[in-house]
DNA sequence: CGCGGTAATTGTCTAGGACAAATTAAACAG
DNA sequence: CTGTTTAATTTGTCCTAGACAATTACCGCG
């Protein structure tokens, strides 16, 4: 039995290293060292695969791809983000509800956990619900899909049922014409939707007009929307998944397309290690959603 | 005023046409032809974006790239596939009801158009409002996205609406663990969903109970989940853009990873010109849904 | 300790060549 | 005329290898 290779789209694919960039840490440090079929193309093993996917993760909390490269595999102990933070009675007890929650979608027992997560709803308030539980969760979630606790249909069960309720959860709120007007979406590449939602929700509460769009909209596209909508801001949001060398050019492309007169917001864990500039207001947590928006009020009132 | 220009990575991003088919083209066609830089990288200037994206809307929909490049700009119109069957005068009057209400979404009124949305389902039922009005409702709008009279933003805020809506409306309907047991998700590549949530609608009114993965799921993930959920069938959802001829093949990969016991449904527009086989039920309208349902239970009764 | 300049690091772009997979066109048999 | 096999074409992806800009690290000096 001969294990599967893959080739270099689907390591691409599978690690968010560009083609480009595979060959040439080849050529510079000497690995991966992929294989080579009868064409000559390059095959990548699994476990190559795997010590890529671990180095593009430690870049993306701010290690240097070469040193990374020279270490041996004890990075894997290096590298593990120790979140040590000393963490309040409170917020520990909130952090083993949270894991009750995961429980219930690791035993694909889909009601029970709906059932729960609507109650944890109804207790909080939808503000409170969002900022100390979807978000948390989220993030959990996507660490247990990291180290592999995960499966990717639970958290594909996970996310799907997520959406639902945050959208059920919008829908309810008062609609109507009140300003500001948000567009809400994301750049091509980018189909996480998840934050776009939860802000979303922050800033219906706070009575903004919200008018989502849904992922992956071309730039000239969102300018259009802009202008069709007469947005007086543009939303867009970053997962951490996403190359972090683009968003500010985009960000800059972006804001040329738009007038003058439209704000543009980027968030998401995505832009958190990005360079301020002027091109666009960067927000990196979800208290900053309502700050800005405070501070949007108090410049245009 | 100088006109934005778009680098490579971009143009790709916003047509998704590899940087190696954006070079090719440049390279075999003669189109497109972008200005260089200082440095003497290309710059696209947006027209050229704009007429990349066209081309790639209509190759989606199996037209070929050397013919469509050849062709001036009047493909847009020689292009939309025209349809002409004759209907009946009820159905017209219908037609020109959902025309009204994508006129709304044409005005960008999107608070009228949930108005009148809501109303209509409130009026009609689920079951009928899925069958009667989103239905032929999407499909209009993949007809106007084609012929380029919605313009990509506004056939995402009509996507994004109606998802919310019929996620709501689902979520009123009474849950229970009642057969059969439904895994709803798609295939990697595809990522339409509003076909399986009109299913999930259907289903969950028939008293079914309905997993929702949302869409792009590995084959193999699909059969972990079936198995973790221990689903009583498998639904799959193909709109019309997806490869045609991938179908049978993966139909017949899945139906292997399932065990025997589960039923493998697949359905949508893109099932309708496949040949039948004795892998998957193949679902080709809405009704078919039901039969099917009613037809397993009979059998499993 | 901060600041400016230099050096190393790193990603992306460019160019053309090659080839396999998919599609169409052509040839042929029934 | 129709179906089927074979040849030609279209088309996308991969390859190598070089260049360069942008970022980051380093170091000496005030």
């Amino acid at each position: 039995m001969n294990t599967p290779t893959f080739n270099i789209a689907a390591v691409e694919r599978d690690t968010g290293l560009s083609k480009d960039v595979l060959r040439m840490w080849e050529r510079r440090y000497g690995f991966p060292v992929p294989g080579r079929d009868t064409n000559g193309e390059r095959c990548y093993p699994a476990d190559q695969v795997d010590r890529l996917r671990l180095i593009k993760r430690l870049m993306d909390l701010g290690h240097r791809p070469g040193k990374l490269i020279a270490t041996p595999q004890e990075e894997l102990t290096a590298l593990s983000p120790r979140r040590s933070k000393p963490e309040t009675q409170e917020a520990s007890e909130n952090r083993d509800e949270l894991e009750e929650l995961l429980a219930l979608i690791k035993q694909h027992d889909a009601a029970a956990y709906q059932q729960a997560i609507q109650q944890r709803l109804a207790r909080q308030g939808l503000q409170r619900f969002v900022q100390d539980t979807i978000a948390p969760l989220t993030r959990r979630v996507g660490e247990y899909w990291e180290d592999g606790s995960f499966e990717v249909f639970e958290e594909h069960l996970y996310t799907e049922l997520t959406k639902r309720l945050l959208r059920q959860a919008i829908s309810t709120l008062p609609g109507g014409p009140r300003a500001p007007r948000v567009l809400l979406t994301s750049v091509p590449e980018e189909l996480h939707v998840l934050g776009l939602l939860m802000v979303e929700a922050l800033l219906a509460l706070e009575g903004a007009e919200c008018i989502p769009l849904g992922t992956q909209m071309p730039l000239l596209e969102i300018g259009r929307a802009a202008q069709a909508h007469q947005a007086d801001i543009v939303a867009l949001s970053f997962s951490g998944a996403f190359p972090q060398r683009q968003i500010g050019g985009l960000l800059q492309q972006l804001r040329m397309i738009l007038p003058a007169t439209t704000a543009l917001w980027a968030g998401g864990s995505g832009v958190a290690r990005v360079a301020r500039s002027d091109d666009a207001e960067l927000i990196t947590t979800l208290d900053d959603t309502l700050a800005t928006l405070a501070a949007w009020r108090l410049q245009h009132s």
